[in-house]
DNA sequence: TGGAGTCTGTTATATTATTACATCAATTGC
DNA sequence: GCAATTGATGTAATAATATAACAGACTCCA
Protein backbone atom coordinates (compact mmCIF):
# COMPACT_ATOMS: atom_id res chain seq x y z
CA UNK A 1 0.00 0.00 0.00
CA UNK A 2 1.68 3.38 -1.34
CA UNK A 3 0.86 6.91 0.52
CA UNK A 4 -2.09 8.33 -1.44
CA UNK A 5 -1.61 12.37 -1.71
CA UNK A 6 -2.84 13.80 0.99
CA UNK A 7 -5.15 16.21 1.41
CA UNK A 8 -4.70 19.84 3.13
CA UNK A 9 -5.78 18.53 6.70
CA UNK A 10 -3.85 16.13 6.11
CA UNK A 11 -0.75 17.38 5.06
CA UNK A 12 -0.79 20.46 7.80
CA UNK A 13 -1.01 17.69 10.44
CA UNK A 14 1.35 15.46 8.67
CA UNK A 15 3.77 18.74 8.54
CA UNK A 16 3.44 19.82 12.31
CA UNK A 17 4.74 16.42 13.43
CA UNK A 18 7.44 16.00 10.88
CA UNK A 19 8.35 19.30 12.38
CA UNK A 20 8.06 18.31 15.74
CA UNK A 21 11.23 17.57 17.71
CA UNK A 22 9.42 14.94 19.80
CA UNK A 23 5.70 13.06 20.25
CA UNK A 24 2.78 15.67 19.92
CA UNK A 25 -0.60 15.45 21.64
CA UNK A 26 -3.58 15.62 19.32
CA UNK A 27 -4.46 18.89 20.98
CA UNK A 28 -0.92 20.35 20.95
CA UNK A 29 -1.17 19.73 17.21
CA UNK A 30 -4.53 21.87 17.56
CA UNK A 31 -3.18 24.80 18.72
CA UNK A 32 -0.41 24.70 16.55
CA UNK A 33 -2.74 24.88 13.73
CA UNK A 34 -5.03 27.55 14.77
CA UNK A 35 -3.27 30.30 12.70
CA UNK A 36 -3.86 27.53 9.59
CA UNK A 37 -7.95 27.71 10.44
CA UNK A 38 -8.35 24.86 12.13
CA UNK A 39 -10.97 24.84 15.43
CA UNK A 40 -11.77 21.81 16.65
CA UNK A 41 -10.40 18.34 17.49
CA UNK A 42 -11.97 16.24 15.10
CA UNK A 43 -10.26 17.87 12.36
CA UNK A 44 -6.81 16.87 13.61
CA UNK A 45 -8.33 13.48 15.10
CA UNK A 46 -9.72 12.93 11.29
CA UNK A 47 -6.44 13.44 9.68
CA UNK A 48 -4.03 11.85 12.30
CA UNK A 49 -6.70 8.39 11.71
CA UNK A 50 -5.76 8.55 8.23
CA UNK A 51 -2.18 9.14 8.26
CA UNK A 52 -1.49 6.08 10.87
CA UNK A 53 -3.67 3.88 7.86
CA UNK A 54 -1.18 5.06 5.81
CA UNK A 55 1.80 4.23 7.98
CA UNK A 56 3.52 7.73 7.99
CA UNK A 57 2.28 8.31 11.06
CA UNK A 58 2.87 6.33 14.59
CA UNK A 59 0.85 6.51 17.78
CA UNK A 60 2.59 5.81 21.47
CA UNK A 61 -0.04 4.99 23.27
CA UNK A 62 1.98 5.52 26.53
CA UNK A 63 1.88 8.88 25.84
CA UNK A 64 -0.91 9.54 24.09
CA UNK A 65 0.83 10.76 21.26
CA UNK A 66 1.58 11.16 17.91
CA UNK A 67 4.98 11.23 16.04
CA UNK A 68 5.76 10.81 11.98
CA UNK A 69 7.24 7.80 11.06
CA UNK A 70 11.64 7.81 10.99
CA UNK A 71 11.27 6.33 7.55
CA UNK A 72 9.98 9.02 5.33
CA UNK A 73 11.09 6.34 1.98
CA UNK A 74 9.37 3.04 3.08
CA UNK A 75 5.94 2.25 4.73
CA UNK A 76 6.32 1.49 8.04
CA UNK A 77 3.20 -1.13 7.92
CA UNK A 78 6.29 -2.99 5.85
CA UNK A 79 8.44 -3.29 8.28
CA UNK A 80 6.58 -5.53 10.59
CA UNK A 81 7.18 -4.63 14.21
CA UNK A 82 7.80 -1.24 15.52
CA UNK A 83 9.56 -0.91 18.76
CA UNK A 84 9.53 2.74 20.35
CA UNK A 85 11.87 4.07 23.17
CA UNK A 86 10.82 7.11 25.08
CA UNK A 87 13.08 9.90 26.52
CA UNK A 88 10.78 10.98 29.97
CA UNK A 89 13.38 14.01 30.16
CA UNK A 90 13.30 15.19 26.57
CA UNK A 91 10.43 13.60 24.95
CA UNK A 92 13.05 12.43 22.32
CA UNK A 93 11.74 8.99 20.21
CA UNK A 94 14.47 6.18 18.66
CA UNK A 95 12.06 4.22 16.28
CA UNK A 96 13.33 0.62 16.35
CA UNK A 97 12.80 -2.50 13.99
CA UNK A 98 13.64 -6.01 14.93
CA UNK A 99 13.06 -9.25 13.21
CA UNK A 100 14.29 -11.72 16.04
CA UNK A 101 11.47 -9.76 18.88
CA UNK A 102 9.16 -9.72 16.12
CA UNK A 103 9.30 -13.26 15.11
CA UNK A 104 9.53 -14.57 19.17
CA UNK A 105 6.55 -12.82 19.76
CA UNK A 106 4.58 -13.64 16.63
CA UNK A 107 5.92 -17.64 17.22
CA UNK A 108 4.20 -17.32 21.25
CA UNK A 109 1.10 -15.44 19.23
CA UNK A 110 0.76 -18.58 16.62
CA UNK A 111 1.19 -20.77 19.83
CA UNK A 112 -1.60 -19.64 21.73
CA UNK A 113 -4.03 -19.35 18.17
CA UNK A 114 -4.31 -15.47 19.00
CA UNK A 115 -4.21 -14.06 15.83
CA UNK A 116 -2.37 -10.55 15.92
CA UNK A 117 -3.70 -7.31 13.81
CA UNK A 118 -1.52 -4.28 16.02
CA UNK A 119 0.74 -4.33 18.45
CA UNK A 120 2.76 -1.48 20.51
CA UNK A 121 6.01 -1.82 21.73
CA UNK A 122 7.08 1.19 23.90
CA UNK A 123 9.80 1.79 26.09
CA UNK A 124 10.16 4.06 28.76
CA UNK A 125 13.43 5.87 29.92
CA UNK A 126 15.98 8.00 29.68
CA UNK A 127 17.67 8.63 26.36
CA UNK A 128 21.87 8.87 26.00
CA UNK A 129 21.95 12.73 26.50
CA UNK A 130 19.58 12.96 29.32
CA UNK A 131 20.67 9.90 31.63
CA UNK B 1 9.78 -6.11 47.29
CA UNK B 2 6.93 -8.22 48.43
CA UNK B 3 3.23 -7.02 48.58
CA UNK B 4 2.25 -4.96 51.70
CA UNK B 5 -0.86 -5.17 53.43
CA UNK B 6 -3.85 -3.60 51.48
CA UNK B 7 -5.47 -0.72 52.19
CA UNK B 8 -9.37 -1.04 52.56
CA UNK B 9 -9.71 0.70 49.32
CA UNK B 10 -6.92 -1.34 47.36
CA UNK B 11 -8.40 -4.21 48.23
CA UNK B 12 -11.53 -3.44 47.16
CA UNK B 13 -10.01 -2.32 43.91
CA UNK B 14 -7.97 -5.44 43.77
CA UNK B 15 -11.02 -7.38 44.55
CA UNK B 16 -13.17 -6.11 41.42
CA UNK B 17 -9.80 -6.74 39.43
CA UNK B 18 -9.33 -10.03 40.39
CA UNK B 19 -12.68 -10.90 39.72
CA UNK B 20 -13.13 -9.46 37.08
CA UNK B 21 -13.17 -11.09 33.22
CA UNK B 22 -11.30 -8.98 31.37
CA UNK B 23 -9.61 -5.43 31.81
CA UNK B 24 -11.27 -2.78 33.70
CA UNK B 25 -11.30 0.66 33.04
CA UNK B 26 -10.67 3.05 36.06
CA UNK B 27 -14.60 4.51 35.71
CA UNK B 28 -15.97 1.29 35.49
CA UNK B 29 -13.80 0.15 38.75
CA UNK B 30 -15.82 3.77 40.23
CA UNK B 31 -19.25 2.33 39.47
CA UNK B 32 -18.16 -1.22 40.92
CA UNK B 33 -17.31 0.16 43.65
CA UNK B 34 -19.84 3.05 44.58
CA UNK B 35 -22.18 0.44 46.88
CA UNK B 36 -19.01 0.08 48.74
CA UNK B 37 -19.02 3.84 49.44
CA UNK B 38 -16.34 5.21 46.16
CA UNK B 39 -17.45 8.43 45.13
CA UNK B 40 -15.20 9.78 43.49
CA UNK B 41 -12.37 8.78 40.55
CA UNK B 42 -9.15 9.50 42.80
CA UNK B 43 -10.09 6.79 45.39
CA UNK B 44 -9.95 4.16 42.58
CA UNK B 45 -6.64 5.81 40.78
CA UNK B 46 -4.85 6.38 44.04
CA UNK B 47 -5.48 2.29 45.06
CA UNK B 48 -4.18 1.52 40.93
CA UNK B 49 -0.89 3.70 41.87
CA UNK B 50 -0.18 1.82 44.79
CA UNK B 51 -1.43 -1.87 43.25
CA UNK B 52 0.63 -1.36 40.20
CA UNK B 53 3.54 -0.38 42.25
CA UNK B 54 3.00 -3.60 43.90
CA UNK B 55 3.19 -5.51 40.44
CA UNK B 56 0.13 -7.09 41.31
CA UNK B 57 -1.85 -4.92 38.77
CA UNK B 58 -1.20 -4.62 35.33
CA UNK B 59 -1.90 -1.16 33.52
CA UNK B 60 -2.96 -1.73 29.71
CA UNK B 61 -2.22 1.49 27.95
CA UNK B 62 -3.50 0.86 24.72
CA UNK B 63 -7.10 0.55 26.00
CA UNK B 64 -6.33 2.45 29.08
CA UNK B 65 -7.56 -0.15 31.10
CA UNK B 66 -6.38 -2.49 33.99
CA UNK B 67 -5.81 -6.18 35.12
CA UNK B 68 -4.58 -8.00 37.82
CA UNK B 69 -1.46 -9.77 37.12
CA UNK B 70 -1.99 -13.85 35.93
CA UNK B 71 0.58 -14.59 38.75
CA UNK B 72 -0.80 -14.46 42.04
CA UNK B 73 2.36 -15.68 44.01
CA UNK B 74 4.82 -14.45 42.40
CA UNK B 75 6.08 -10.95 42.18
CA UNK B 76 5.79 -9.20 38.65
CA UNK B 77 8.18 -6.90 39.12
CA UNK B 78 10.62 -10.31 38.81
CA UNK B 79 9.65 -11.57 35.62
CA UNK B 80 11.11 -8.50 33.65
CA UNK B 81 9.24 -7.44 30.63
CA UNK B 82 5.38 -8.47 30.37
CA UNK B 83 3.85 -8.90 27.29
CA UNK B 84 -0.32 -8.62 26.75
CA UNK B 85 -2.42 -10.24 23.79
CA UNK B 86 -5.78 -8.40 23.85
CA UNK B 87 -8.30 -9.92 22.59
CA UNK B 88 -10.72 -6.74 20.55
CA UNK B 89 -13.85 -9.34 20.63
CA UNK B 90 -14.43 -10.78 24.25
CA UNK B 91 -11.54 -8.21 26.27
CA UNK B 92 -9.56 -11.60 26.96
CA UNK B 93 -6.01 -10.95 28.41
CA UNK B 94 -3.17 -13.52 28.15
CA UNK B 95 0.09 -12.57 29.54
CA UNK B 96 3.29 -13.56 28.85
CA UNK B 97 6.97 -13.50 29.76
CA UNK B 98 9.72 -13.78 27.69
CA UNK B 99 13.75 -13.69 28.24
CA UNK B 100 14.68 -13.49 24.90
CA UNK B 101 12.46 -10.96 23.64
CA UNK B 102 13.23 -8.94 26.90
CA UNK B 103 17.30 -9.86 26.18
CA UNK B 104 16.96 -8.81 22.58
CA UNK B 105 15.23 -5.88 23.16
CA UNK B 106 17.69 -4.89 26.85
CA UNK B 107 20.45 -5.48 23.77
CA UNK B 108 19.66 -2.92 21.80
CA UNK B 109 18.38 -0.32 24.15
CA UNK B 110 21.53 -0.75 25.71
CA UNK B 111 23.49 -0.16 22.14
CA UNK B 112 21.93 3.10 21.95
CA UNK B 113 22.97 4.04 26.08
CA UNK B 114 19.12 4.43 26.92
CA UNK B 115 18.26 3.52 30.20
CA UNK B 116 14.74 1.63 30.10
CA UNK B 117 12.63 2.16 32.91
CA UNK B 118 9.16 0.90 32.22
CA UNK B 119 8.24 -1.28 28.97
CA UNK B 120 4.93 -1.89 27.42
CA UNK B 121 4.55 -4.48 25.00
CA UNK B 122 0.83 -5.35 23.72
CA UNK B 123 -0.87 -7.06 21.14
CA UNK B 124 -3.99 -6.73 19.79
CA UNK B 125 -6.34 -9.00 17.87
CA UNK B 126 -8.23 -11.80 18.19
CA UNK B 127 -7.74 -14.84 21.00
CA UNK B 128 -8.46 -18.80 19.73
CA UNK B 129 -11.66 -18.51 20.26
CA UNK B 130 -12.93 -15.50 19.27
CA UNK B 131 -11.26 -15.93 15.59
C1' DT C 1 2.63 14.70 72.26
C1' DG C 2 3.46 16.03 68.39
C1' DG C 3 5.77 15.46 63.87
C1' DA C 4 6.20 12.74 59.79
C1' DG C 5 4.22 9.96 56.72
C1' DT C 6 0.43 7.74 54.58
C1' DC C 7 -4.24 7.07 53.40
C1' DT C 8 -8.58 9.08 52.78
C1' DG C 9 -12.63 12.24 51.10
C1' DT C 10 -14.29 15.85 48.14
C1' DT C 11 -14.66 19.39 44.67
C1' DA C 12 -13.12 21.14 40.73
C1' DT C 13 -10.67 20.95 36.58
C1' DA C 14 -7.60 19.33 32.90
C1' DT C 15 -6.77 16.28 29.10
C1' DT C 16 -7.98 13.09 25.55
C1' DA C 17 -11.40 11.32 22.31
C1' DT C 18 -15.96 10.66 20.09
C1' DT C 19 -20.97 11.45 18.60
C1' DA C 20 -24.04 13.73 15.88
C1' DC C 21 -25.32 16.49 12.30
C1' DA C 22 -24.68 19.58 8.24
C1' DT C 23 -22.16 20.96 4.10
C1' DC C 24 -19.27 20.59 0.13
C1' DA C 25 -16.72 18.35 -3.63
C1' DA C 26 -15.34 14.59 -6.53
C1' DT C 27 -16.74 10.22 -8.64
C1' DT C 28 -19.56 6.77 -10.44
C1' DG C 29 -23.30 4.64 -12.84
C1' DC C 30 -27.19 5.19 -15.61
C1' DG D 1 -26.49 15.46 -17.89
C1' DC D 2 -27.88 14.04 -13.27
C1' DA D 3 -29.08 11.34 -9.19
C1' DA D 4 -26.48 8.49 -6.04
C1' DT D 5 -22.62 7.52 -3.60
C1' DT D 6 -18.39 8.37 -1.32
C1' DG D 7 -15.03 10.92 1.18
C1' DA D 8 -13.35 15.18 3.26
C1' DT D 9 -14.65 19.02 5.94
C1' DG D 10 -16.79 22.27 9.70
C1' DT D 11 -18.98 22.86 14.07
C1' DA D 12 -21.08 22.12 18.49
C1' DA D 13 -21.77 19.25 22.06
C1' DT D 14 -20.46 15.64 24.97
C1' DA D 15 -18.11 11.45 26.66
C1' DA D 16 -14.20 9.21 28.74
C1' DT D 17 -9.91 9.40 31.09
C1' DA D 18 -6.88 11.56 34.48
C1' DT D 19 -5.03 15.04 37.80
C1' DA D 20 -4.74 19.24 41.03
C1' DA D 21 -5.64 21.25 45.21
C1' DC D 22 -7.06 21.22 49.76
C1' DA D 23 -8.59 19.21 54.16
C1' DG D 24 -9.19 15.71 57.56
C1' DA D 25 -7.97 11.25 59.83
C1' DC D 26 -4.85 7.68 61.17
C1' DT D 27 -0.53 5.27 62.53
C1' DC D 28 4.01 5.05 63.99
C1' DC D 29 7.45 6.17 66.85
C1' DA D 30 11.12 9.19 68.80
Amino acid sequence: MSTPQLTKNQALVFDVLTKAESPLSAYTILDKLRDQGFRAPLQVYRALEKLLEYGVVHRLESINSFVACAHPDENCHNHGLVAFAICESCGQVIEFHDHEVDHRLMDWLRSQKFKPEKATIEIRGHCATCS
